[in-house]
DNA sequence: GTCTATAGGCGGATAGAC
DNA sequence: GTCTATCCGCCTATAGAC
């Protein structure tokens, strides 16, 4: 009885809560600088755990990356039937899928896990993942928003871009560097006080 | 008498080769991903004199690093001096440094090891060096190019898509994929091909 | 469902010969 | 200038108790 029976919580719960842990610490150290040590210690639990989990290291970053992918597909089609139902003008929809994609952001870990993993094209497994999880958002925005390609790969630049200030925590030189403070206020606009937000929850 | 003098080559080259080796690697696999041992095997020496060159993994990453950054903005203050010195017109200057940019590439493993250190936020001394180099382009584009802020967005949102796309691997899947083809021919356009013998260089 | 203990392998770094 | 041998720590994964 040295046990509390609440600490035996259902398996599917602990999933959830590990594959949050192991978005997040991905997100910091990438694929092969994560330990499954810290995601254990994220989550709470002990490391032979999350092993046991998900039966490996690799198999549980391709859960948290088609995730992190199914949770990105799932908001651009909302975004997209939300504005095809109330027949918003045509030119609308750039910026509302911009400020969806924004939003996202709040899960700090799933955009940042996704960002690791399309620098991983090398990965036999994750890599192949990563191409064609790309290629879903591609024809999502050209099929379904109607984008012409030019326009897709502008929006797609955008987002590489918006990815890239996080994986260098720009927002960490807010205020303090000039330039980087311009380009934030550029690039992030009206969403910069969420995103400065987002950061400073690393003092938790 | 076992070996021949010619083996022993002055250790300012030997940088060079691990410098040019450790770049190739680095931008396949990561900084963690890859080990010294894979670098010493591609520059043809043992691991521990990979290690003894440059004092440890780290330091040789750094030096990497730096070396990416440097050619880069050397190269794009080339561009920018001589669309200066032959008065072309003012709205030529971003195609010249987006196809110099473009044609950096060639160096492969110099781009890839650059976009995997603009992940790496995270880690303190290849984070704080890699956020100090984007700021320093970010600056030479508006202060040297004469772009207005929202440009220097746009030119940095469009080179990273190009990051992003060869750290994917997509063109592995070009002629494979319609819509990987697709973005592919709207991304590179003339330069296409150039990338494809890039990445065809794989199996050699 | 969860832990402790630990095996097993790998990778960075050091020692020292040539 | 370069190698071989090797140490040591870390990390994934397994075994097995509770």
């Amino acid at each position: 009885m040295t046990e509390k029976i609440s600490d035996r919580i259902p398996s599917g719960e602990r999933r959830e809560q590990i594959l949050a842990a192991a978005s997040l610490v991905f997100g910091e150290r990438g694929y092969f600088g994560a330990t499954t040590d810290q995601i254990a210690k994220a989550a709470g639990i002990s490391q032979p755990y999350v092993v046991r989990m998900f039966g490996s290291k690799e198999n549980l970053f391709v859960e948290v990356l088609a995730r992190a992918l199914d949770k990105l597909l799932v908001t651009f089609n909302a975004t997209i039937d939300g504005w095809k139902a109330d027949g918003s003008p045509a030119d609308q929809i750039g910026r509302l899928l911009g400020t969806a994609y924004v939003n996202l952001i709040e899960d700090r870990g799933i955009l940042l896990s996704l960002m690791q993993a399309f620098s991983m094209g090398h990965d036999p497994v994750i890599g192949a993942q990563a191409r064609k999880g790309f290629i879903a958002i591609y024809t999502l925005l050209r099929d379904d928003a109607g984008f012409e390609p030019e326009r897709v790969r502008t929006f797609l630049a955008e987002g590489m871009l918006l990815n890239t200030l996080l994986g260098l925590r720009l927002p960490e030189e807010y205020g303090l560097d000039e330039a980087a403070t311009e380009l934030l206020e550029c690039t992030f606009q009206t969403k910069l006080q969420m995103v400065l937000d987002v950061v400073g929850e690393k003092s938790a």
